[in-house]
DNA sequence: AACTATTTATAAGA
DNA sequence: TTCTTATAAATAGTT
């Protein structure tokens, strides 16, 4: 929109990009906040200028809550949760079913997990969760592809056995015509 | 834009306002996609849904680079440097243990025979498993969140301080002519 | 900082 | 729901 099309990549013209950033930021930031009103949702959004400037839009309501439990916790003891996470590790090496293990991650999750967690331990929680994610989509894949595999041998063996017994007839009818 | 123009009020048609929510997420993650790339800037948009679910773009590394410079600026002292680098170690050392939790589920998964009966239980692991992940991103977010605020509420006390002590100079050196 | 020629986003319709 | 289209809105280049 504008003059002329621009390709997505850095404006290199100095005070081309100045101004487009200046444009473009209140956009974004009208922007935002129509889809905050029209659509009833909280959002944020934080940008950062060349000169370490921020500009911010966000109808959060929970943002002094938030720093507190952050300032709470950015203290805590390491070598407590190390062993924390030890006991929990220990925990799920006897896990025998995909419910049991289900169970188990979400009480622990529910429990203090998410609620207490700091920023370290919830990108290790967030990257071991969407490692578990995979593995259990390949394991339902691999066994969806081996239910039709099941049901298309079951289907194949039906068709012989059809066969079979068209063949029996036509041999003990040898007088009747099948044909009509 | 649209066949009619509307009134920045919220929705009240329940479809619609569905239907705008993802079509106005989309068009601003797309403004926020080319702003940071056009402008060569670092920012994040985050939008959490009514129903608990968050959508978010940020480019690559601002948010780690934000929490390197919140925890220089609040704890300047070598001793805390210590224990972030400590902590820094610690995730290394994570990242091996979410292989060896991925594994171990790997393996029981694997274990067990490939029957049509474990596809529901496959399922509800799965659903049950990306709803932690989103738990765990929600979190994850909030704290970032916090943590911009922070730095955000620092700027504006370091401004006041400046000004402050500007005013202060001018009282302290009257006769002195400080735009020459 | 204003002004348009154009492109882009999207509300409503199919 | 997805696609289409008429129209509103954003903005690149210009003054």
């Amino acid at each position: 929109m504008g003059r002329g099309k621009v390709e997505l990549k850095r404006i290199e013209d100095k005070a081309s990009r100045q101004v487009s950033f200046t444009k473009r930021r209140n956009g974004l930031m009208k922007k935002a906040h129509e889809l905050s009103v029209l659509c009833d949702v909280d959002l944020a959004v934080f940008v950062f200028s060349g000169k370490n400037k921020l500009y911010e839009f966000s109808t959060g309501n929970s943002m002094p809550e938030i720093l507190r439990r952050y300032e709470d916790h950015k203290h805590a003891d390491e070598a407590v949760r190390k062993s924390v996470r030890e006991e929990l590790m220990s925990q799920y090496r006897d896990v025998r079913t995909a419910d049991e293990l289900t169970h188990m991650i979400q009480g622990h999750l529910n429990e203090r997990k998410v609620q207490q967690a700091n920023l370290t331990e919830l990108c290790q929680l967030e990257e071991q969760t969407d490692t578990i994610l995979q593995q259990v989509r390949t394991a339902k894949t691999q066994l969806m592809l081996g239910v039709v595999k099941n049901l298309q041998d079951e289907q194949k063996q039906l068709r012989q056995e059809k066969q079979l017994m068209e063949r029996d007839l036509t041999n003990k009818l040898p007088i009747m015509d099948l044909n009509n």
